[in-house]
DNA sequence: CCTAACATGTAAACTGTTACATGATTCC
DNA sequence: GGAATCATGTAACAGTTTACATGTTAGG
């Protein structure tokens, strides 16, 4: 049972849901902040794939407004949670598969000048950095929802992407080190 | 000058022709064993970009048959050349985009029992081993590249890729100790 | 002889983003 | 009163992958 041939926006949505939030609009916000790191979606795609979620009946959704503020709120049906673990259980092919212009232009630095290359790896050590800020941001709350629901993955997968840019930054040093030591 | 409007993939392109690829097939077989590890391209978009450069100028083409077998290659242009050092002196805002499912199902992994979210961690693991042989299999070809024709930026940012999956295993050792500690 | 590698390409489908559009409510 | 946030949505476009299609040549 349970479809096969959901994309992976599907199950961020699946997953959100149920880990609390219960809005499209809290589903963004919730993407924006958390699997942002490894997963992004856009509104563009959430409202259709909660339509679509519905019709499938893996969620259930009601208005709920807001004064007269329009809101509709979904929560998971069993079909849901189960086509959400049978996901998660499923071993399936995962590459890992990075998107990274900074990273490119590093390639290629070759064909322009020293100083152009210190600049992009500066560029890259100065994205990590900011990156990083913004994961230990949400170490707190994360440990707070594990605290407050027992959902401990969030914080555990947080740390993941926390050693990705310290790496990413001890790199970017040495990079820049051997550059200007081969003046 | 220089058209600022190219998608990312045509500096790939680009870079390829000016590391010494010639034929589309060499830049497809290229961006398999580096590039691959922080941007890949598919062939069914190197042949089509191959042209739209060619029209616009930014490479040149000339038929290079080896044999009844049809070949055609390619060389960077001056507009072509200053295309991408343009692009590459150009500081734009580069996100780090990853697009990964491994690390998304870990995320949700309270959904599921301890032994598939141990399973998950693994799954992760595995991976970065996977594609640290990979990349340390392309240590030598790219030192040898450096050695050859100076140019050694491809042989440095693969230190980085390398730095960030040993980031990975590590993080999986210390995720698989801390939950199988909290039995 | 047959397989792997060389070599190029297209059509359809899918995925995803950007920009736009609309309106309510809260907080300063 | 105005800005930020809440809240939902669409249309057009851009980018990408998958599957298919075709043929050559080198090496075992």
């Amino acid at each position: 049972m349970t479809d096969h041939e959901l994309p992976t926006t599907a199950y961020v949505i699946l997953g959100m849901l149920r880990l609390g939030a219960s809005s499209g609009y809290e589903i963004k916000k919730a993407v924006q902040v958390s699997t942002r790191f490894f997963w992004t979606i856009s509104e563009a795609q959430i409202y259709p794939m909660l339509r679509r979620l519905e019709d499938a009946r893996l969620i259930s959704g009601r208005d709920a407004p807001t004064g007269r503020r329009r809101r509709r709120v979904y929560e998971l049906t069993d079909l849901g949670e189960s086509a959400l673990t049978d996901w998660l259980e499923r071993r399936e092919p995962t590459p890992f598969e990075v998107r990274d212009v900074a990273m490119l232009k590093l390639f290629f630095a070759d064909a322009v000048g020293e100083d152009a290359a210190l600049d992009l790896v500066e560029q890259l050590r100065t994205r990590s950095e900011s990156e990083l800020r913004e994961l230990q941001g949400q170490v707190q709350p994360a440990e707070e929802l594990a605290r407050s629901t027992g959902n401990r993955f969030p914080a555990l997968s947080l740390q993941a992407g926390i050693s990705v840019h310290l790496a990413l930054i001890q790199a970017s040093d040495e990079l820049s080190a051997s550059l200007t030591r081969a003046d």
